[in-house]
DNA sequence: GTGAAAGCGCTAACAA
DNA sequence: TTGTTAGCGCTTTCAC
């Protein structure tokens, strides 16, 4: 029996008018009586995907009913339920649309990410490979999805942002004017910066960039180190493969990599060194070969220098490798250190500042997991230590002894 | 003046009415007249977050005008885009909310990933990374954004894969009886498998595994090894850190593994090797460590075994690190090899065999992206090579000579 | 260039 | 336990 597939409603209000869309779509539909003597509309053809709508018509039950099934199985018997569910695999109904159940609940399920602008650096970055790891995890264990924005500084696609139907957004490690930051803010949904920038009223965590340095800047000052050349990530959105002038430096829009400079700049300082003439060389691609070039750079400038100070443990691989070519040993002709902590320089044994990767990203998905009703905004301050490896001793000539340890 | 928060429509059926549920709500709101004549709610608190309806409203014109200001600017003047715009930051109203546009324009504007089991060897296995690399750069590309759908052994979460709002699935490497790929299947949304397993009606993305693990074993033949042991990763969902037997390396649920053992089995009984007496040592978790104990067990069962055939990388890395705990010389005592082609592998001159990673990655997105009309599901079978490096030579008491090259 | 109408597919408060 | 009602917030023909 074929149905009217023209407009109009049934006799009777409480079931669905058809849509006047389904006129002359290849759907075929008719119309049948529900067991209170409602019209409700069949589908007689597969071709129009199944709805929790169409199987409640097709079993003549209610769309409740339906959805009781598959969100509260409590809330109806067994022996329904059962039906209903046998039905749907009968008609190839999928289960509850996820953007519809969103809609109407007003929950994703899932976490944003906004990553690095450069995709690609960060998956070469342990770091940020631990980092996503942890966030990933925390994400698991509360069934939520990670959904990664795409942020292509390129392309400016802020669409993106806009697009992603999250819960709640965590940022890694961008430079405060990121403008697909700006985008995150704007979204109605909470947001918890990593690393950088530093947001005064936004969640954040991270370490204290600035004690960590100073704690590696001692250690090398303590061994008797006064000629230093530093190796740092980019400052700014901007390439700048070359020396950081003290201002770019001080106003770096990558708030990490300033962090960790003034806190270097200002313990040298202390032991009288004019931190104006310490080389501080920046790379825009964070990878093993800037850190080799960069350390290149920084001897050729002044081969008297004794320790090559990097600020990641990635520039830090680059500037043993640098060392390795020139023929200087390490750590009795240069001394070189990193900052992370990662797998790989711990195995080639470099001293290093060590810092929780992973946890900071367990830490972000719970903090925005865990929405206080309201207050302050959360500042977590996770510890890190220093770990002396085989890559720092005391310079050659050091007129200045070391008695340890 | 304050709005009668009672319900009933306003004068005219144009504007819509209020919806019963604002009644009582700590939101106020007011009738006004837009410059049709028509009556129109506005809201005179900002505690009610805005909707393009509302914003409308507000502005006096229609929904459709507001969309157009986002969606379509070539549909309306730049000056009342202009208006439409500095309204919506006045109110505070974000733009579009995605979901909604989600439900309507029956897109999701982002592409699902399901994972291996164990979210944590994903991020640690380099190759798994890659391949993200890699589909994440393909989305970045497309402006399409990423989901990490959570796949959780334990939990059985098929919750996460029904609550996915994406437009296609990508499956990596997961066993062929995982539930969650069941759930996938089931979802009316395109899916690319990649690596594992093979399944005859998907499209899918991978490596030719049989005549890659040929092309190593032949080299190992012609090298002149006969007594070889094999470290292989889990061969299915349950945990056996064990001899694999013959009948569970045949029957693996894990496909790519299986076939690389089949492989293997086939070219060494070729020469005349009783695959039967070859130690197979499986592991479930992919590690270095493992790789390690595995190649111990090798040892221990055998000690004149010349050569040991890893499965991964990951494995090959732990198997150097056993020879040299056991003051093996690689490869003068003892040949090892992998599988994958990892950064850290080409570091320390492993002969393995080279896959594409990141391209299979990038030919998911693309699979995905590309939905032909019909037709037959598409196969992708990228170029795999061997790489010869420096852990593998003749056996020492080989009484086959080499004479090459 | 602008507006009205229709409905994407679903859930939840409430009623029966 | 099941059904009815009322939207969630948006886009998109199609008419004006």
């Amino acid at each position: 029996m074929r149905a009217p597939t023209g407009a109009g409603r049934p006799a009777t209000g409480h079931a669905r008018k058809i849509p006047a869309s389904w006129r002359g779509s290849p759907w075929l539909h008719q119309l049948v009586l529900n067991r209170y003597g409602h019209f409700m509309v069949r589908s007689i053809s597969s071709r129009r995907p199944a709805t929790l709508a169409s199987l409640a018509a097709e079993l003549g039950v209610s769309r409740t009913t339906v959805s009781n099934a598959y969100n509260r199985p409590d809330q109806l018997s067994p022996e329904l339920r059962q039906r209903v569910l046998e039905a749907a695999r009968r008609v190839g109904y999928p289960g509850p649309d996820p953007v519809a159940r969103s809609l109407r609940t007003r929950k994703a399920g899932a976490l944003g990410l906004l990553l690095t602008e450069n995709l690609s650096y960060a998956f070469r970055d342990p770091a940020a490979v631990s980092f996503l790891e942890g966030l990933a995890l925390s994400c698991e264990a509360a069934g939520q999805g990670l959904l990664l924005v795409p942020a292509n500084p390129e392309r400016e696609d802020l669409a993106a942002v806009h697009r992603a139907g999250v819960d709640g957004f965590v940022v890694y490690s961008v430079p405060d004017d990121d403008p697909h930051l700006a985008a995150v803010l704007e979204r109605p949904v909470p947001t918890v910066v990593c690393d950088q920038p530093s947001l005064p009223g936004v969640d954040t965590v991270g370490i204290d960039d600035g004690s960590a340095m100073t704690g590696m800047a001692d250690h090398l000052i303590g061994l008797g180190h006064r000629r230093v050349g530093v190796v740092c990530m980019r400052l700014g959105r901007d390439r700048n493969d070359a020396i950081a002038s003290l201002d770019r430096q001080r106003s770096a829009h990558f708030h990490v990599q300033r962090a960790r400079l003034v806190a270097l700049a200002a313990a040298f300082e202390a032991v009288g060194v004019p931190w104006a003439q310490v080389p501080v060389v920046e790379r825009f691609d964070h990878s093993v070969e800037s850190g080799a070039s960069a350390t290149a750079r920084i001897l050729d400038l002044d081969p008297e220098i004794t320790a090559v100070v990097c600020t990641s443990d990635i520039l830090a691989l680059g500037a043993l490798e640098e060392a390795r070519r020139r023929g200087l040993r390490v750590p009795q002709d240069l001394t070189v250190t990193g900052f992370d902590g990662i797998a790989e320089a711990e195995r080639v044994g470099l001293t290093t500042v060590v810092q929780p990767v992973r946890d900071k990203g367990a830490e972000a998905g719970r903090l925005l997991r865990e929405q206080p009703d309201h207050g302050r905004p959360r500042k977590i301050v996770l510890p890190t230590s220093l770990r002396t490896g085989s890559t720092a001793a005391p310079p050659r000539n050091s007129q200045e002894r070391w008695f340890g340890p």
